[in-house]
DNA sequence: ACCTTGTGAATTTTT
DNA sequence: TTCACAAGGT
């Protein structure tokens, strides 16, 4: 057995460094803690929490002051409310909650850079339609043409978006006619489209301004809802973006404010801290000079790692460029990996943080690279699934670039590709992916949900083991007898089916058939779409997916969801599985992104040269490498991101790392040799 | 030669 | 949403 034995020499030194935290915390020295994968971050940071507790607590008691910890997402909120345990004296949150009850009761402000906003960006809009050549048409009218064209548009907003999905034809018999008088401006019908849009959100906010300033009822306050995550300006709603840039505005702007936030908050613990916007970071910035100015004690420890940041947005690896005077704090040690996957992974970072296993017995684990075709995917699979004992409990985790291919692979492509065709998502194609294969039940979609909501009742009802307020809202059993207890529920084994299809009309069966009311108390529960029992699920489907359905769409849209309902029960049950995270198979699929911060022991990873639109982007990755030496510096944008999601990926590995790669190497084989050593065809 | 329209295909993730 | 491209029109 290895990864056992704790080198007692590196012990030490990791608490000398977590010492040398500890001070910097004492010292009120800023620092950036930086570590690579599996190196024990949220330790660090949780143990950093509990010495501000322990050391200067009863001071922050006395004044009512509270130590701020921002983590990246609500999954890491709760991982460190949990290895924290309860304490009054730490907020816990993401810096969009934390953001909020800041500046939340700064209404006054808040609306006013709500105003300049508005204004913002409706002279955003009239520069558009000043400049963009799309435009031309519009700008060649007189201004009386302009103003008449706007009322006109205006006055048939519903007409308009009823209507835009129809051909060029079509669109103009419906505008033809009354759009006559304007020359030209029909000539390119999406031209024209992008233009009334415009129009119309400008109006929206001048509108809006108008309510402001006549202090309208629902124009008081700016609102924020972390659930909804877009601009709905002229309601007064901001984004989470927009939520920051109002709150760095007006901590800017507040000298008041910034010093109420450094004496109501002296410690700052900022987790993950490569994913941070620049933003929030110019806040601390801030923060950190007013507090120097009025010398106030404060306090701002960012914790994380450059090379895990994946996403745009994120600061990664220039933080000292915003918030200067940072103390520099490494940790270069490795508690989750054999030496051979370490040895990879640093190679791979290329940077000051190298990290060394923190076992004795760290030798024992294998990486290998190897190149082949994309046919022989099962084949590479099937081999190392009996190269290491693969079984139910000793999973082998592959990862793939796509939410399509984990669909695939795992054996429910048939309900993504339906998904992925209606309208709905065609429409909203960023959603696909969230609201039908999130992990987080609140995230998925409505029809997703529902699907859900049906194979989770058929499931735990078939599961013996189930209690019974699980499947039965307690007032429906609540006044039945064992006996009739018993009955009722031998009487709902009838729900079951082979396709999807079968299954919900055994469910409605039993509504139309049952005696007992509580059947039909219990099936409207389950089936709480409006409109139930009068309308089938197909029509519920078909309105929810295929919004504002046109006719000569009907019998191609009842096609698609009559074969959606006849895929097999199997492959939803996959599904289902998958959403739960509960796949009970011995090769389980991710997407490399997906498994930030997870952790397996057998890691195949499946690459190939395209990633999204760039069909060269671990290709161009490793050509740079490649020629770096002779051709300056092949520096490009994607190289950076492209580096961290190759490491994020390959530091999941515990003890076993392959890399299958469907494309020819032969261009960059040395880069691969220098990398990943073991380089092979298969 | 240039423009307009329609079609199909393409990424990951969080707040 | 955004891009690339083909088909057909001017």
């Amino acid at each position: 057995m290895n990864l056992s034995i704790i080198s007692s020499e590196k012990k030490q030194e990791e608490i000398d460094i977590q010492q040398e935290i500890f001070n910097s915390i004492d010292k009120n020295e800023n620092i950036i803690f930086s570590s690579g994968a599996g190196s024990g971050k949220t330790y660090s940071l949780v143990e950093s929490l509990k010495h501000i507790i322990n050391t200067h607590g009863l001071r922050l008691k006395v004044h009512n002051q509270k130590i701020v910890c921002i983590t990246y997402t609500n999954v890491a909120v709760e991982e460190v409310k949990n290895r924290l345990g309860n304490s009054e004296l730490v907020l816990v949150s993401t810096i969009h909650e934390r953001i909020w009850e800041l500046i939340k009761d700064y209404q006054k402000e808040l609306v006013k850079i709500h105003q300049y906003k508005l204004n913002e960006e409706i002279s955003i809009l009239n520069n558009k339609l000043d400049t963009d050549s799309k435009f031309a048409a519009y700008r060649n009218l007189n201004n009386e043409q302009k103003s008449g064209l706007v009322d006109l548009m205006i006055s048939q907003t519903e007409l308009f978006y009823k209507s835009q999905d129809e051909n060029s034809s079509k669109f103009r018999e419906i505008f033809g006619t009354q759009l006559r008088d304007f020359p030209n401006i029909l000539k390119n019908y999406s031209d024209f489209k992008d233009l009334i849009k415009i129009i119309y959100k400008i109006n929206n906010y001048a509108a809006c301004l108008h309510s402001i300033d006549v202090k309208e009822e629902g124009y008081l306050k700016v609102k924020y809802n972390a659930s909804y995550n877009s601009d709905r300006l002229h309601w007064m709603r901001i984004s989470h973006d927009t939520l920051l840039e109002y709150g760095i505005k007006i901590i800017k702007n507040h000298n008041v404010l910034q010093q109420i936030i450094i004496d109501q908050h002296p410690y700052f613990l900022i987790d993950e801290y490569q994913d941070t916007e620049k933003k929030v970071v110019e806040i601390m910035s801030i923060l950190t000079e007013r507090s120097e100015e009025i010398k106030h004690p404060f306090f701002v420890g960012y914790f994380g790692d450059p090379a895990q940041n994946i996403y745009d947005g994120g600061i990664g690896k220039n933080v000292n460029k915003v918030h200067p005077n940072l103390k520099t704090i490494i940790k270069p040690f490795n508690r989750r990996s054999t030496e051979e996957v370490v040895t990879i992974i640093n190679t791979i970072r290329n940077d000051e943080i190298k990290q060394s296993s923190i076992y004795d017995d760290s030798k024992g684990g294998s990486v290998k690279f190897y190149s082949g075709q994309n046919d022989r995917v099962d084949a590479f699979i099937e081999e190392h699934k009996s190269e290491w004992n693969i079984s139910l409990r000793n999973k082998l985790h592959c990862f793939v670039l796509t939410n399509k291919s984990v669909a695939e692979y795992s054996g429910f492509s048939n309900i993504y590709a339906f998904f992925a065709n209606t309208k709905k998502y065609k429409v909203a194609y960023q959603q696909l992916n969230t609201e039908l294969l999130s992990d987080n039940q609140v995230r998925l979609g409505e029809i997703p949900l529902f699907i859900f909501r049906v194979l989770e009742f058929k499931s735990k009802l078939s599961n013996t083991y189930t209690p019974v307020q699980e499947v039965l809202k307690e007032y429906i059993y609540s006044d039945m007898n064992i006996g009739l207890l018993r009955v009722f529920i031998s009487s709902l084994q009838n729900i079951k089916g082979n396709t999807l299809h079968e299954l919900l009309d055994s469910i409605t069966d039993i509504y139309t058939s049952a005696k007992n009311i509580k059947h039909k108390e219990l099936i409207n529960q389950l089936f709480d779409f409006e409109g139930f029992p009068d309308k089938s699920v197909k029509n519920y489907l078909s309105e929810v997916l295929y919004p504002n359905l046109k006719e000569e769409d009907t019998s191609s849209t009842a096609k698609a969801i009559e074969d959606f309902l006849n895929i097999n029960l199997n492959e939803f049950e996959l599904w289902y599985k998958y959403i739960l995270r509960e796949n009970e198979t011995d090769v389980v699929y991710h997407t490399y992104h997906g498994t930030k911060g997870l952790e397996f022991d057998n890691v195949v990873i499946l690459m190939g040269n395209a990633f999204g639109r760039n069909g060269m982007y671990f290709k161009n990755f490793f050509m740079a490498i490649q020629n770096a030496s002779e051709a300056k510096n092949e520096y490009y944008e994607e190289f950076e991101q492209t580096k961290n999601l190759l490491y994020v990926a390959c530091s999941r590995a515990i003890k076993n790392l392959r890399i299958f790669y469907l494309d020819d190497v032969t261009d960059f084989k040395a880069t691969l040799s220098n990398i990943f050593v073991d380089v092979k065809e298969y």
